[in-house]
DNA sequence: TATTTAAGTGACACTAGTGTCACTTTGAAT
DNA sequence: ATTCAAAGTGACACTAGTGTCACTTAAATA
């Protein structure tokens, strides 16, 4: 019907990503972006009536994807194997804290689209929340937390768990691996 | 001699790390800090060329004075009592971690004083990190930490456990009790 | 091949921040 | 009381971002 499109939407994504996770929510502007893009800065407002239209539609996006990866997770093996294998996703998703540190900068909506991303993005906050605690209430079932520790504490620690990043370069491995170690003994009952 | 000051090297500090923790390095600007501080924006350049040169002064001041606090700890005490202390400690820093991630994001630096502050926010960074180390070397003394954990790694979650913002609203005192738990069970020896 | 239509452009008017500087204010010292 | 130097001001020229829009370009289809 018309002309090709110089850019995805995955790409404007991507591009996104990058600029927020490193500059943060207000450096970001349309003429970095239009730059990366290699297109005029007017062609992204074909499609983004602003700012926070464009950031409220990327996270909607980022949010859909960590879902549906996170989903995809073993939801049938053992309590002690699913932590193994959620401390594992997480580290692949280390940027997803970038992320969620963004929504609470996003201003009050100035368009009716950028308004339901908003409430979506609440959805998927929400929906996030209670996998993560089903996640936990399956560790109690099992017998393998030490009762006394609240859910909100154990949910809060191993879903900002993320939000540490490795400073002093410690190999993946070991890092990840210290991290279960410490968490593990940390939470789970022992004899 | 001259007239009297309208705002306190203090209270430009305070008011630039508020603006600094809300809203981030690139959003901070001259004109939102001369109207917290009731003064025009011309009257800040009297005292910082630019907006680097100011942060850079910020950081040190900031650095200078957790050094100094930490400092005052209890330096005699058994390791245990010690990894007491520096957990309510640190939650007593909550936003020294929103400071030290500034750090990464100074460019470089354009005036002679911020090329200065810089090497000096390096040497307290590194002053820091030593202090952290001797008190992990501690534990190792008293036989208290599983040996098999590298100090880099212990040493990554202390220093960084206070970038785990609360944001569930855990009341503070099971929140460090949960923290304080999880961490010594995870590091120390049990038997 | 001509037509259609969405994609893309770049110039325009606007807003907000920067850094500078001649000027005014004010309080301490003579 | 007068002096004078540091403190503070606000206007100026500049840079960089915003949002808009008439216009151009190019791929699909009739």
């Amino acid at each position: 019907m018309a002309r090709e499109r110089k850019f995805t939407d995955e790409h404007l994504f991507q591009e996104t990503k990058e600029l927020i996770i490193h500059d943060g929510y207000e450096a970001f502007t349309f003429s970095k972006l239009a730059s990366r893009l290699k297109v005029s800065r007017g062609s992204i407002y074909k499609y983004y009536e602003n700012k926070d239209e464009l950031i409220s539609e990327f996270l909607m996006y980022e949010m859909a994807r960590f879902l549906s990866d996170f989903g995809k997770l073993n939801k049938t093996a053992d309590f002690p194997t699913q932590f193994n294998e959620l401390i594992d996703f997480i580290f692949t998703q280390s940027n997803i804290y970038g992320v969620l540190e963004i929504i609470g900068q996003i201003p009050a909506p100035t368009t009716k689209r950028a308004l339901n991303n908003k409430s979506k993005i609440s959805e998927y906050y929400i929906s996030m929340y209670q996998q993560f605690e089903g996640f936990i209430e399956l560790g109690r079932k099992e017998g393998v937390i030490k009762e006394h520790l609240p859910t909100a504490i154990l949910l809060g620690m191993i879903f900002q768990i993320i939000a540490i990043p490795n400073h002093f370069n410690i190999p993946e491995k070991e890092w990840i691996g210290s991290i279960k170690e410490i968490l593990s003994s940390g939470m789970f009952k022992h004899d």
